[in-house]
DNA sequence: CCATACCGACCGACTGGTCGGTTGGTTCAT
DNA sequence: ATGAACCAACCGACCAGTCGGTCGGTATGG
């Protein structure tokens, strides 16, 4: 699509971009928008705030874009890994393995989507909550998919999405901030079974998919 | 206790802090903490900067002891309500529908509790999560009481109690933000289920809670 | 009853520093 | 040579915290 390089130049400038918002990620996901000044990331990017105010309008505009790309790389991802599962309530099961497990693996990121992004202002908020409804949604249809085909009792979906969302993210949150890393992993299988139980699976079938999830 | 006022003296001092201190939650309420200028707070609270600081030290002073004071008489509110309740699934139904319905009344609470507290800065951070254990410990505890009487099966409590409180975090959040006001108490029936579900309690046992406590 | 001294409470101009964004000039690929 | 890419220096706004000074009341003592 877009992503083909016409000249060199192009190229050159499309690496510098990227060069920068590398940058702004570490800088943004260390310190927090709010304390991150344009300074740091230009320093960090080994270039100056001209050269970033170049390639962005704003400082805003550097975390919007960060926001974005990171939430539809952590989506996707989210999404190949519930298309190896067919039976639904696998699938919603899958979701929250895949999403532990990501964040587990990239704690900065996580510390950027899911705090930093409350950080400040009005503007942010939104911004943020808009990235909560996505993920949200996601576990909503999940859920749809899961009532339609009689798997689990009908229910509020779009509350239920809220709930899981929020449950996990509490979860992450704390791990992120804790001084002892201990493995969020370990969490699982109790979030798991309360998730489940929660919108009406059958006992035996989280059983049953207990055995293939853990190990 | 401490109410004493000794002096008409100390009692105007008294009155004064007192001032401040509702004047900053409103500022802060509405601006967050980060873009609340302490002049703001001045003025809404018809002093002067010099005056605030010679009532307080710092800035962030009177936010903290702003947060801990709500904290506690929010708490204190939540386990009045349970005392009337005896049979511990009850409790937790109980010590649910307390809070959406502390919170639904009071928007601006809610709004500095649970967002600006995260607003910026790792002190902030640390400080809001030790509110986030207030609750989830309080809610642990109602559970760890409904285990050891056998009404609920055992596990994770402390798992389960940051579960819940990141279920009714995100449901308020969500309140919070929207421009339509949709009424936070809304969401209780649903939200009541999933969570009593999500610990084991069985069906029969939500249903019978459920007649007594929505109308 | 008045005068002097004193003090806690309070005021607002000022300081020091930070930071987002701008600008005018320079480098470099083509 | 020409324009895109880049840079260092700079600007202006903002703001937490300070400081010298004021003021209303109270205590003292004559």
């Amino acid at each position: 699509m877009g992503t083909t390089p016409r000249t060199p130049n192009e190229e050159r400038t499309r690496k510098r971009r990227e060069r920068i918002l590398d940058a702004a990620f570490h800088v943004f996901s260390r310190a927090g928008y709010r304390d991150a000044a344009v300074d740091d990331i230009a320093r960090e990017a080994d270039t100056s705030k001209g050269g970033i105010y170049f390639h962005f309008p704003t400082k805003e505009s550097i975390f919007v874009e960060l926001l974005d790309s990171t939430a539809d790389r952590l989506i996707s991802r989210v999404e190949r890994a519930v298309e190896a599962e067919t039976e639904p309530v696998a699938r919603a099961s899958a979701a929250i393995e895949a999403v532990l497990g990501i964040f587990s693996g990239h704690r900065s990121m996580a510390r950027l989507l899911l705090i930093d992004g409350l950080g400040s202002g009005a503007m942010f908020r939104v911004e943020t909550l808009r990235l909560h409804d996505r993920f949200s949604g996601l576990i909503a249809s999940y859920l749809d998919g899961a009532v339609s085909e009689g798997a689990i009792p009908p229910l509020e979906t779009r509350i239920a999405g809220a709930i899981w969302f929020g449950a996990i993210h509490e979860l992450v949150v704390r791990w992120l901030v804790a001084d002892h890393p201990a493995p969020l992993e370990e969490a699982f299988p109790t979030l798991r079974v309360l998730l489940l139980r929660s919108v009406g699976v059958p006992a035996e079938r989280i059983a049953s998919i207990a055995g293939a999830g853990t190990r």
